[in-house]
DNA sequence: AGTGCCAGCGCC
DNA sequence: AGGGCGCTGGCACT
């Protein structure tokens, strides 16, 4: 059964209720105040709820503790199926551009605004546009996939309001602690008294009173002055170079970034009631990875994670898929080889043991030059060995790049399209200069399509990793039986690429951990079948997040 | 004062 | 001269 909603004006939401079969089955329409607990009496009934946008919808329904089981996200849906080859026949890819192509609410409203039935939207139906999709889908040359594809971003989405929802368990207490340990005592209106001592050491050594280090132009100059033969300030440039301003100014560096983007302001900003929340985009990246607004949620410092500490009774399950790229190419390759060096839970040691690479480093190196279209260093010159061990693998990624060098659009496993390039046409007309310019354009873009094809998988694996565990763990905390809300049962709360962290009653760890396992076989059969590709996981139970690794 | 770009660096 | 991101302060601009 399916529900679909819209709201024809910000006091009215209007459900039409229609069967698997796509028969209408009942219309209403209900006042927006009453919507929360109208759409908690709906929910028993299992539907699939339709609507434009997630981040519209689900806030409210989750502070009015109703928690949605599926949905079809059609905002995400449209934008899949717009880019997909496989559909590119269909009526909706050549449609004209219209609201079901706009952009997430979640990224045009502040961070923290929640229910958000507050344009006034033109009345559309979203089950036109439903129905619109299905019949791309079913008219394409891969509904299964596409299918797929678009219940994993839906699911991602309700994850994506989840964990907003939930939040990640922060002790800014600690956080403050490690502050004060790394960039010593805080100083009102001025820097941190470590980092105003390395400044003072800077100065010294480059004989330069005035010099501020946080004024990138002003530093190189006075760098320059000093005798310093470098053209930026960057800390990989000034580490070959023996002065002693190099030691003061790459601490300051790291703790002056420490300071700016993660420091006190970020905490009072970000952390409230022992949560960080930060606002997560899903499919925000071309790849169909998520993004993140405000608040950098997808990129917490190592140095911080400290900070992030189970509830008293509570631990956090963390559990990242080990070498996750590389094996998502082995199985859309099929390379046998690879497969097999992935049957050891360290596939770059596999890649040791087959005697493909001497080292552990040069499997990393090679693979993911392999994968980035690297060619210079190590990884460059990994790559023959790479190429002799594992040529499927190779061909695969190389077809992808050559593919996108000729303004080709390559896809994901599942159908997601790679964005249209730049046009590649061969032009006498150029001159030798621009001709370059045009090659090097290509190759960069070749690098682009190459990486697009794995990076975007990858990111598929883990939607479908995440929607799985998010089923189990419901059930581990007594599914619809259980009266409490989510957060009182194990439950997911940070999702980074190819980790996810649940925060689960204690005597409930072991069965999260279980079930987070279970979910990686279960997205490795969604996507590869019968594949003989290993998704092995590192799942660690600890306090805090930086115990996990 | 607001806007937009850049350098630099953090994450995967 | 390896892919994808976001955030900050500085800076140039309006």
């Amino acid at each position: 059964m399916f529900l679909a909603v819209s709201s024809p004006s910000r006091e009215i939401v209007d459900a039409v209720a229609l069967g698997s079969d796509g028969t209408e089955r009942g219309r209403q329409r209900i006042p927006a105040a009453g919507f929360a607990q109208w759409a908690a009496s709906r929910e028993r009934e299992h539907p699939r709820w339709l609507w434009d946008d997630t981040q519209r919808w689900y806030p409210a329904l989750l502070a009015a503790g109703v928690r949605i089981e599926r949905c079809v996200d059609l905002r995400l849906s449209r934008a899949i199926l717009r880019s997909a080859p496989a559909a590119r026949g269909s009526e909706l890819a050549a449609a004209p551009r219209d609201r079901w192509d706009a952009r997430s609410v979640a990224v045009d409203e502040a961070p923290d605004a929640l229910f958000s039935l507050v344009e006034p939207e033109p009345d559309d139906d979203p089950f036109e546009e439903f129905a619109r999709q299905r019949a791309a889908i079913a008219a394409s040359s891969e509904p299964g996939r596409l299918g797929l594809l678009t219940a994993a971003d839906s699911v991602g989405a309700l994850v994506a309001a989840e964990l907003r929802f939930a939040g990640l368990p922060w002790d800014a207490e600690r956080h403050d602690r490690i502050l004060t340990e790394l960039l010593g005592a805080r100083v009102p209106g001025g820097r941190p008294a470590r980092m105003e001592a390395l400044v003072a050491q800077i100065r010294s050594a480059l004989d330069d009173p005035e010099v501020n280090p946080d004024s990138a132009p002003t530093l190189l100059k006075s760098l320059q002055r000093a005798g310093l033969r470098v053209g930026s300030t960057s800390r990989w440039e000034l580490a070959g170079i023996d002065h002693p301003v190099v030691a003061p100014l790459t601490a300051y560096k790291k703790l002056a970034r420490l300071y700016t983007a993660n420091g006190w302001a970020w905490l009072d900003e970000w952390v409230r009631d022992g949560r960080f929340r930060g606002v997560y985009v899903p499919a925000g990246v071309v790849t169909g990875r998520w993004a993140s607004l405000g608040g950098g949620a997808l990129q917490l410092p190592k140095q911080v994670r400290g900070a992030v500490v189970a509830d008293p009774g509570w631990k956090l399950v963390v559990a990242d898929a080990a070498q996750l790229e590389p094996r998502v190419l082995a199985a859309m390759s099929g390379d046998a080889a690879m497969a097999r060096a992935g049957r050891a839970h360290d596939l770059y040691q596999g890649m040791v043991d087959a005697g493909a690479v001497g080292t552990r480093s040069q499997a990393k190196y090679g693979m993911l030059g392999a994968i980035y279209g690297g060619t210079t260093g190590e990884s460059g010159r990994m790559r023959p060995r790479i190429e002799k061990a594992f040529p499927r693998a190779m061909a695969f990624v190389e077809d992808a790049a050559r593919a996108g060098e000729r303004g080709e659009i390559v896809r994901t496993w599942l159908g997601r399209g790679s964005p249209p390039g730049a046009a590649s046409g061969w032009d006498e007309t150029r001159s030798d200069a621009e001709r370059d310019r045009s090659r090097s354009g290509q190759r960069a873009w070749g690098r682009f399509t190459r990486n697009f094809i794995v990076q975007g998988t990858a990111a598929e694996w883990a939607l479908c990793w995440m929607g799985s565990v998010r089923r189990l763990l419901w059930t581990l905390g007594g599914g619809d039986e259980a009266a409490a809300p989510f957060t009182a049962r194990p439950h997911l709360v940070f999702f980074l690429h190819d980790e996810l962290i649940v925060h689960a009653p204690e005597e409930l760890a072991e069965a999260t951990a279980d079930a987070l396992r279970e979910a990686a076989v279960e997205a490795g059969r969604i996507l590869f079948g019968t594949a003989p590709v290993e998704f092995p996981l590192s799942v660690a139970i600890v306090d805090s997040y930086a115990d996990a690794k």
